[in-house]
This record gives structure tokens, C-alpha cells and sequence, in this order.
DNA sequence: ACACGCACTTGATTTTTGTCAATTATGGAA
DNA sequence: TTCCATAATTGACAAAAATCAAGTGCGTGT
């Protein structure tokens, strides 16, 4: 791959902040793919060669255990998967899909190990980088040791709401069975949660949600910076 | 503190990779304390001021909210918490508190920050440090989405037995309101799920459980390394 | 338009887990 | 030792969530 077919990529951390030459070598080792749906990119279990960055399209990652499956994660542009993995060169804990058609770009885990050991500011950008992303899981863990499926469900709401604008609207990224996968419960407890949510104003149509009176939606969601927040 | 005082710190990653220099002078800034039981050491939603390195004695970490609590972790000797906290200079996402007697050294966050700009071994060991925090949260998470209350105690038991020598009996760490909590469950239902172990080989006698039946208990538990290794 | 497949919903039921209350150990302190 | 506070267990019950089994609705392709 040349290293200015992607310009994003050098906007992306942990990449800005690496030396140009050290950016060119990594783009020249990587593939950049285009994926139909439903493509399994990577099997829990098997070792990490590449690090995924999701350029266009959709990814999900899962797991499975006991004859059930559980959705932990969906990755948007342009957002990177398993870099713990490739970090520790151990094998993926997670599974991941496309769910849509996807572009993206493999980069195999040695290049970025190299790199790693190459470029100080690199490095240093990955530890931000994975800082993030344990945060992310640890409220992840909280948001379903400390909620019921309503309180999450509504959480959800508030928070994509306020993403998508905050105009007493929602619209679902992605079917309601991954989403109900994503908040930990069944698609017949989402039906359900929704129901149970209609005395809160909220009120489904397909793949659109009205949100009709915030105030008692966020008396019952009780959204906490510790768990909700992007960001924190 | 004076830097030789701990040499078991010297060993313990991700200081071993430290330059002596930048050793010391992380060693001075810190503060080596002394705590009794119960003492709350840092409350989520606050800055975090501290790494906190557990050198004796025990500590926990749990989360609020809703009115309900979790134990998300113990640290025993010699462990670190708050890394990434501490790497992103943002606030605690949980609280932590000791159980018994401890002795702790707290290094100022912005003297962790400081060698990290500083020595660059420093900050790639920081990078496999926080990645196995990361994996170490995501197979808590998977245990908790994909298995019962059951089946969480039986691998636990599987895990600690192989740790404590594997000769058939295990000795509980600590109180098993505790344990009820880290496993997910509230100590009635851990009473309960010692009850149904019991046809398994389980036999519970204050903190010394008997487990005369592996093999069957094994079959129940269907231990995974994905989520029950702990270096994996 | 029609039929088909598929996602979603709904109802009935079971399983799992939590709650409340009452007992029964258990481990110090006096 | 006895007493006391606390931890742990047990039972009865309630709530939450999963499962099973029909249904309904909706868009696609013919």
C-alpha cells in the first residue's frame, strides 16, 4: 500500500504521532482489503498477525462459550481492533465479522512491533491508546454488573441520542438483535425493554426511536460519567 | 522514599526496564504508607493523584451505582493499580479500599508521567503492562456474558486449585461475601451454587472447599483458556 | 400483486438470580 | 468460658431474564 492513499490513517492516533518514514514503512507493509458482509476476519483463539483498522463499513467483534455468543464490540471508521493482541503477539480473545460490506486495512502485527520498538512517539501514543481502551471495558463490566437490561437499554438511548444530534430522536445503528447482543440481553428482553420504556416517552417505529420525555428517561436511566461517557 | 528500600520493585515490571536514574528518581518522589483494614485509598470520580503499588496486604476495587456495588478486582503483592488512569491524567472509574492490614506505595501521578516522557523502556513496558490489563478486563467481561453463576464458581474453583498446588482442596482468600461479589452474585445465590456443586465433588467446609471429583466438575465448568488463563 | 424469508414481537413458561427474613455458625473480646 | 457481633446459610418469595412457540409485519424478488 502507498502511504497517501490513506491521509485519515495519519490523522488517526496512535499513527500521528509517528515519524514519516516510520508511517511509510508500516503503509508499505499493509494491505488495504475490501470485504463483503459476514466475512469472519479473525477466530478467538488463533494468533494475532495483523492489526485491523475498519476504514469503511462496519465490524463486529464477538465471542462464544457454551453454546452462546455474546456481541463485546462494534467498530466504525475509523476505529483499530486486537491491538492488545498484536502488542503481546498472543492470540485474539475476541472473534471479529464484518457486518456490512467493509474496507479494511491489515497490517501485519510484526510491522507494528518494529515500528513499536523503532519510534518512541509511537509507542508512547499506543499506551494512550490501549489506556482507552481498558477504560472502555472496565465500564463496559460496569454498565452490566450495575444495571438491569432497562437501565441499560435506556442508557444506550440517551447516549446515542445525544450523538446523533439530541432532537428527541434515535436512529438504531444496526439491528435490533445485535443490539440487543451489544446491552447483554436477548432480542425478546429488547422487545420487552422497549416496552417497558413506553411510560418513559420513548416509542419505536423500525429502526427509529422517539424519545419523548427525557427528563423521566433519565430519572430511570440514572447516566453516570463513569460508565457512559466516551470519553472520561 | 530512598530507592534500594524495595528491590522487589526493581523487579516488577514495567519498572525493571527503567534506567537507574529514572528509578531513583521515581523512588524519591514516592511514598511508602502504611494502612490498616478498611481504609479508603481512592474514590472513583477522582483525579487520580497516585500509582498505587501493592506491597503487603491486600486491596480492592470496586465500583457504585444504582445503589448497588461490585468488587471488580483484588491487588495482591506485588501489583499496581490505576495505570491507566495515571497514563491518561484523568479520573479513577473505581474505587479502591483496603481489606486488610497493607502497605502501599503511592508514586505521584505526574512523576509516573514524567519517566514515561523520559525513558523510553519505561513506556514500552507501560504499553505490555496496560495490554494485559486490557485482556485481563475483556475475559472478566466474556466470563460474565457467558456463563451462570454456577459455572463461573466452578472455574473459579478450577483455577485457584491448580493454583494452590492442585491437591484437591482450595482455600478461599478471602471471605465469601467477597468472593460472591467478584464472581457476580450475591452471597445467598454463592451459598446456593456451592449446594448445586456438591453432586460435582464440591465440599465447603469454612474457607477450605474439597473438590473430590475434577473430572465431572471439569465437564460442569467447561474451563476455556480464553477466558481462564491469566497470561494467556 | 403475491409468496417467501426474515426480523421482530408477543405470550406462556422456566430458569436464573436477587431480596427479605429468620436461623445458624463462627470468631474474637471480656 | 460466655457473650456479642458478624458471616454464612436456609427458606420463601419476587424479580429479572432466558427459552420456547406462535404469531405478525415487512421488504425483496418474482
Amino acid at each position: 500500500m502507498r502511504p497517501d492513499d490513506l491521509p485519515e490513517m495519519r490523522e488517526l492516533e496512535p499513527f500521528k504521532s509517528m515519524r514519516e518514514e516510520n508511517f511509510a514503512e508500516l503503509m508499505h507493509a499493509a494491505f488495504l482489503q475490501n470485504f463483503p458482509a459476514q466475512v469472519q476476519l479473525i477466530t478467538e483463539g488463533d494468533h494475532a498477525d495483523f492489526l485491523f483498522v475498519v476504514i469503511e463499513g462496519c465490524v463486529e467483534l464477538y465471542a462464544q462459550a457454551n453454546g452462546r455468543e455474546a456481541v463485546l464490540a462494534m467498530v466504525r471508521p475509523i476505529g483499530s481492533f486486537i491491538l492488545a493482541a498484536v502488542m503481546k503477539d498472543a492470540v485474539n480473545l475476541m472473534s471479529a465479522r464484518t457486518t456490512g460490506k467493509s474496507r479494511i486495512l491489515m497490517i501485519p502485527a510484526q510491522n507494528i512491533r518494529a515500528a513499536f520498538e523503532k519510534d518512541d512517539a509511537f509507542a508512547r501514543a499506543i499506551v494512550i491508546e490501549l489506556a482507552g481502551y481498558f477504560r472502555a471495558v472496565v465500564k463496559e463490566y460496569k454498565n452490566l454488573r450495575l444495571r438491569t437490561a432497562v437501565e441499560r437499554l435506556a442508557n444506550w438511548l440517551l447516549k446515542y441520542h445525544k450523538d446523533q444530534g439530541a432532537e428527541g430522536m434515535v436512529e438504531l445503528p444496526y439491528d435490533k438483535r445485535t443490539l440487543a447482543s451489544i446491552l447483554g440481553m436477548t432480542p425478546e428482553n429488547l422487545s420487552r425493554a422497549f416496552g417497558t420504556l413506553k411510560p418513559y416517552g420513548v416509542s419505536v417505529n423500525g429502526g427509529r426511536v422517539k424519545l419523548d420525555d427525557l427528563e423521566s428517561l433519565e430519572v430511570l436511566a440514572k447516566p453516570n460519567v463513569l460508565i457512559d461517557e466516551r470519553t472520561t
